[in-house]
DNA sequence: AATCAACTTGAATGTTCATTCAATATTTGT
DNA sequence: ACAAATATTGAATGAACATTCAAGTTGATT
């Protein structure tokens, strides 16, 4: 029995970067192929169809993502300035000529109602990138505060991930993220 | 010289409303002959191409958002009155079983480097709703104030409209918008 | 009632789409 | 070395796609 001689991860990362950029419905198995440099039938018979390439794709990004995120959110001395690190970084992606928004919230606005389960699946992951602030929150906070504070994070968040696309913003970002997270003992501007 | 026979602006309201459920790729002009009830010649007569349909789709639709905006921040005794309104409105319509976040917003990100000329229109769009918050809390604020204040409600509604996805979210929200926009002056709950 | 520009029609076009499958190649177990 | 199991190949398939256009219809103007 032969085993994969493609290096399954490769093509993930490949087709995951792909739907990023174009989107789902942009995105055709034509592009994926060259991409990958892989065959139709090698990718049908390893991922099933469209969705399923879509599906793992997305899992392997955001397991990385929350693997990154639980280390960044432990790796400063309090969470909150691990947040305001995570904030910092978001604006100064959505600087870059090629910003992108995320793949998660892309993911989110796109599918629509014919493809629920895969719906389901972008929530389930937000939900736990969600739960993952809570957590580290919980540390000093009431679980009332940790709730309304990873609330206040994570809409925050999907808001710098629209904002983003307008050029020069990033000074009004800022701004706007001091206005609306207080509580994340921002150094003062002098 | 017979004179069109369709309502334009019902074809529009048509096609609008598929291009936002469906969004601009997964919406094919087959569905929009459907829901117009219009053959092909005469669409592309009056509209050029797809990316013509949209674009005065879309712009039908902020034309008529930015008139409903501009009327109900002028309604309420206070700018901060109308706002606290207008976001529980967006709460509460992405608590309905049909939820489908906002036209502009869900056509910024799924638009890619390929529409440009599109990109660069729901942009210019959606900062101008942006301006006509500004323009209002210049009333009551300082130039700086105003602008973090507009752009953190911009900032807040794009979270909404991308929160509003997760069900049974309707509190969670509520109280990130009290913690996020405090100036807001929310009744207090008892 | 004749004219003619503007509009509508809908079958036809050529392209691109996701997916299939018979043939071929490769690896592993015996 | 052979057999069995599994991967790869890439041409082929049929459906769906955006768009075109020749032919027909409409209604205001003459």
């Amino acid at each position: 029995m032969a085993r994969a001689q493609f290096d399954k991860e490769q093509v993930l990362e490949s087709a995951a970067n792909a739907f990023w950029r174009l989107g789902y419905n942009a995105t055709s198995m034509q592009t994926v192929f060259e991409k990958t440099g892989l065959k139709p039938g090698s990718i049908f018979l390893a991922f099933g169809n469209k969705e399923g390439l879509f599906k793992e794709a997305l899992g392997h990004n955001t397991e990385q993502s929350l693997i990154k995120l639980e280390s960044t959110l432990t790796q400063y001395e309090t969470v909150e300035e691990a947040i305001r690190h995570i904030l910092v970084s978001f604006i100064e992606e959505s600087c870059q000529s090629n910003y992108c928004s995320c793949f998660l919230v892309k993911s989110q606005l796109e599918l629509s109602d014919h493809q629920v389960e895969l719906q389901d699946y972008v929530s389930e992951r937000l939900r736990k990138i969600e739960s993952l602030y809570f957590k580290h929150l919980l540390k000093t906070n009431s679980e009332s505060e940790a709730q309304a504070k990873a609330s206040s994070v994570m809409l925050h968040i999907f808001g710098v991930r629209v904002y983003g696309y307008h050029s020069q913003s990033k000074n009004q970002l800022m701004d706007a993220l001091r206005l609306g997270l207080p509580w994340l003992a921002w150094p003062s501007v002098h």
